[in-house]
RNA sequence: GGCGCCUUGGCGGAGUGGUUACGCAGAGGUCUGCAAAACCUUUUACACCGGUUCAAUUCCGGUAGGCGCCUCCA
């Protein structure tokens, strides 16, 4: 299994081995939970769990932890405006658990495997008191010093004890822009210094926090979630750490800092992974641009959730996704053929045996070749749609279909494997067409096939038989 | 201003120094009781300008256009 790295020594597609010898441990930056997620961010999970996938079925024990960040700006804003009437904590806590369901919700119509993955709440108690342990040891060995409003991260102190500040990008004043500089509202000691634990402001939930005799009652910041999260449940340096690539800068870059900053290792993972936008008519999405979608949307067109899918499977997850109503409507379509291909298999007009299975290995062999080869899921599912296609002629072996299909979807996940049959009553409307066709009673056949078509069902006259799939 | 990426046929999107990716959509045909599905054919793609090469969409340089990060946004 071959991955890229991000990372500025590597930059470049690298063979996976398990830091600890046995055991791949991944940590993938989760959601912010103030609203719903909209299908870029989606799209980020689909990768985090289509990696997970492919690395397990490439052997490897996997270990995923997923975070939520339910404590920061925005969920504090959002949670005030929706329950002013509750507690600061009590409010903040209604908000995210109702997007964190939503959330839920949303992964699971995905098709991304919730059983697999390790979710951990930067609120929960083992999370915070590990964040306030780790600032305490940041401030004792000074990289972390105390302003009016919080604790900061002194990159300063860090750079002087001979760590990178920029292991993912470099981090130079030049490339700082004059926005940043000029909208810097805090009280650091320099630019690029960022909050590890921000003081309470009235109405804003917090959490004790006494450092060095400074009562700094308040909440943490964001990146100190992600390093201690990470550290808590996989341990450091773990394997891969991915995110969408608007997370490198300043996001990962904190992150490695106040990881590494008390260790001997620099290293806090040894490979991070980041996957491109998806674009939505060819722009970033965004509220003002008016294309800004969730997968309620999706829904609401009429998509399957699973086309959504197929179609982030579809580009690989380093290159930009275009996003268009149109590539969705070809995805589902080919989602539509696949199924077809899966309901083969409960029809004995489509079974040739031997014959039809013969392709079998090798189009196995090269779906989990691709996919282990930096995630080239669009080659990997041209092997799978290639394979489906030949079935629409060749048919399919009911014994060695099943297997396949288990195994294609552990690798896809687009729940082709568990497909039921039919209804009794279908086969006998199917059968009664049949029978109807034999005697020439067009009339009556083609009765049966609009009343087939409302049940969603579309009939293809072969020469060995009628064959239906779902429409 | 700094850094990086991208530009492929109607749409989406792979890939390669010389051979049709693939999917979706359109057109024609075969098949069919009619359909559907399938199959066949089809619109002969690689932004532009140079260079390297026997040969470039594929390598190098430049031009144009687009995108992203540098603002706690996947």
């Amino acid at each position: 299994m071959k991955l890229y790295n991000t990372l500025l020594k590597s930059k470049k597609i690298e063979e996976l081995t398990p830091v600890d010898g046995h055991t791949l441990r991944i940590y993938s930056c989760g959601p912010t939970v103030y609203d719903h997620a909209h299908i870029g961010n989606l799209s980020a999970y689909v990768f985090a769990d289509t990696l997970r996938r492919a690395i397990a079925l490439s052997g490897f024990n996997v270990q995923h932890v997923m975070n939520y960040t339910d404590v920061d700006d925005k969920t504090i804003r959002r949670s005030r405006e929706e329950f002013p009437e509750d507690a600061p904590e009590a409010a903040l806590k209604k908000l995210t658990d109702r997007y964190i369901h939503i959330f839920n919700g949303d992964m699971v119509r995905i098709g991304n495997d919730l059983q697999a993955l390790t979710f951990v709440r930067a609120t929960d108690p083992k999370t915070i008191w590990g964040m306030k342990d780790l600032i305490t040891k940041l401030h004792e060995k000074g990289f972390a010093y105390i302003a009016d409003d919080g604790v900061y991260f002194s990159i300063d102190a860090y750079k002087k004890a001979g760590k990178t500040y920029g292991q993912l990008l470099e981090v130079k004043a030049d490339n700082t822009s004059e926005a940043r500089i000029q909208n810097d509202e805090y009280d650091k000691e320099s630019v690029h210094d960022f909050a590890l634990w921000k003081k309470q402001k009235p109405g804003e939930p917090a959490w004790e926090f006494e450092l060095d005799g400074h009562d700094l009652t308040g909440r943490p910041g964001w990146h100190i979630e992600c390093s201690v999260m990470s550290r808590q449940h996989l341990g450091q340096p773990f394997d891969i750490h991915t995110g969408g690539v608007d997370l490198i800068f300043p996001h990962h870059e904190n992150e490695i800092a106040q990881s590494t900053a008390l260790e001997d290792n620099p290293v806090m993972a040894a490979i991070f992974a980041h996957n491109e936008f998806i674009l939505v008519d060819g722009k970033k999405m965004s509220k003002s641009l008016k294309n800004f979608y969730t997968l309620e949307d999706v829904v609401q067109k009429g998509y399957d959730p699973l086309a959504f899918r197929l179609k982030i499977l579809q580009s690989h997850y380093r290159s930009q996704v275009n996003f268009t109503w149109e590539s969705l409507e070809a995805a589902q379509n080919l989602l539509q053929s696949l199924r077809a291909w899966a309901d083969m298999k409960h029809q004995k007009a489509a079974q040739r045996g031997e014959a039809a299975s013969a392709p079998y290995a090798d189009a196995l062999k090269e779906m989990l070749a691709a996919a282990g080869d930096d995630l080239n899921m669009p080659k990997a599912l041209r092997a799978l749609v290639e394979l489906a296609n030949k079935a629409e002629t060749d048919g399919v072996d009911q014994e060695k279909i099943q297997p396949l299909l288990n195994v294609i979807d552990r690798l896809f996940g687009l729940q082709l494997a568990e497909r039921p049959d039919i209804t009794h009553a279908q086969k006998d409307l199917i059968a009664e067409r049949e029978q109807a066709r034999s005697t020439k009673d067009w009339t009556k056949s083609d009765e049966l096939r609009d009343k087939l078509k409302a049940a969603g069902l579309g009939v293809r006259d072969t020469a060995s038989g009628p064959v239906w799939y779902r429409i």
